[in-house]
DNA sequence: TGGCTCATGTAATCTGTTACATGATTCT
DNA sequence: AGAATCATGTAACAGATTACATGAGCCA
């Protein structure tokens, strides 16, 4: 009880707009949040479980399809548990670029292979803009005033203008590096 | 042998310029890294004696203002392996920021309370910035083409720019948000 | 029938932090 | 004298990933 550990309330969010699977969590998280949290069905199934045990989620085997589920649903406690958590003032933002080490010693392999790493991570982000943009150009529409969108909103802004500035320095390093404009 | 921990580079990246103590790697890390990259001591110490153990790293005790340290260099076996790890594809970025979470789940506990993590976050980066802008601006006046300067720019301009569009994303989520203007 | 997605979980392992433990030197 | 910084390290624990293990339903 009362621990600490965030997947326990990033898992309690998500449950506390609906009922999920295990499995359906680690679809929204790979689809909403991936930019900012991930986590593995290692982290998710044990992390649901400890949930129940502790009152905070209840479990329930359901067939749909054919297919044999266990459904998770937030109880009264775990809600308030939830709300108590966000209140707390935030402990910890982490950024853990390989890709900057590597530019950061890249004077031991020079230009052309650091390059490559900054022609890498330009494709990543140019890959994931586009998903980014369409969350926030679909928030945007159903401007609702409406519960959650608005924070949802938010944080999928979050993303894009990250991922844009992102390539825009990548622009400025392939300049400073000496780099050609081609692509792929 | 072939660890893939990236602690070992991060340190023999560090040791490839120039002999340093434990405790000096922690502060360069924390000064220049920081944004990026972190670490504690209880990472690095035991990092340096399994490097030394390797052969990839030599730990000298050395007395300097009547101070006992232990200083570590580089070998020859060390700067081929950082090379080699440098060239290779990058394999994980990550960003990890519970303000977001915290800002995702806003809708639970409403925009007052939500724009404080906004207002913490803030404060942060502002806090943090100048030192970015330092160093971008001391890396560029030595522009002498010379060396590694080139790439301690690189990322130095990445966290100003990146920390930059973070604060234009706390503007923009103050107006959604319905925040006042004064900080502090 | 074969491959993909749906679906759940465990065990081993990895990587790192926090807290503890200690002590010298330098600054005020 | 006391606080801050310099300096090194360990032990316990936390938190998460990867690989493994398994199996059903859906689509081509």
């Amino acid at each position: 009880m009362a621990n600490e550990k965030k997947m326990n309330f990033v898992i309690l969010g998500l449950l506390s707009h609906e009922s999920l699977t295990g499995y359906e969590i680690k679809k929204r998280m790979d689809t909403t949040f991936k930019f900012f949290w991930s986590a593995s069905y290692g982290s998710i199934y044990p992390t649901l479980n400890s949930l129940v045990q502790d009152g905070l989620v209840t479990k329930l085997d359901i067939t749909e399809n054919g297919r044999d589920k266990m459904l998770y649903t937030i109880t009264a406690a775990g809600k308030e548990l939830l709300k108590q958590w966000l209140v707390l003032p935030v402990t910890k933002d982490e950024l853990r670029y390989e890709t900057l080490m590597k530019v950061f010693f890249g004077g031991k392999i020079g230009p052309s292979l650091t390059l490559e790493h900054i022609h890498n991570f330009e494709s990543k982000i140019k890959n994931d803009l586009p998903s980014l943009e369409g969350a926030v150009q679909k928030l945007t529409e159903i401007q609702d005033e409406e519960d959650d969108h608005k924070y949802f909103l938010l944080t999928a802004t979050f993303g894009k203008q990250i991922y844009e500035a992102y390539l825009e320095w990548c622009e400025y390093a392939k300049k400073i590096l000496g780099g050609t404009s081609s692509n792929q």
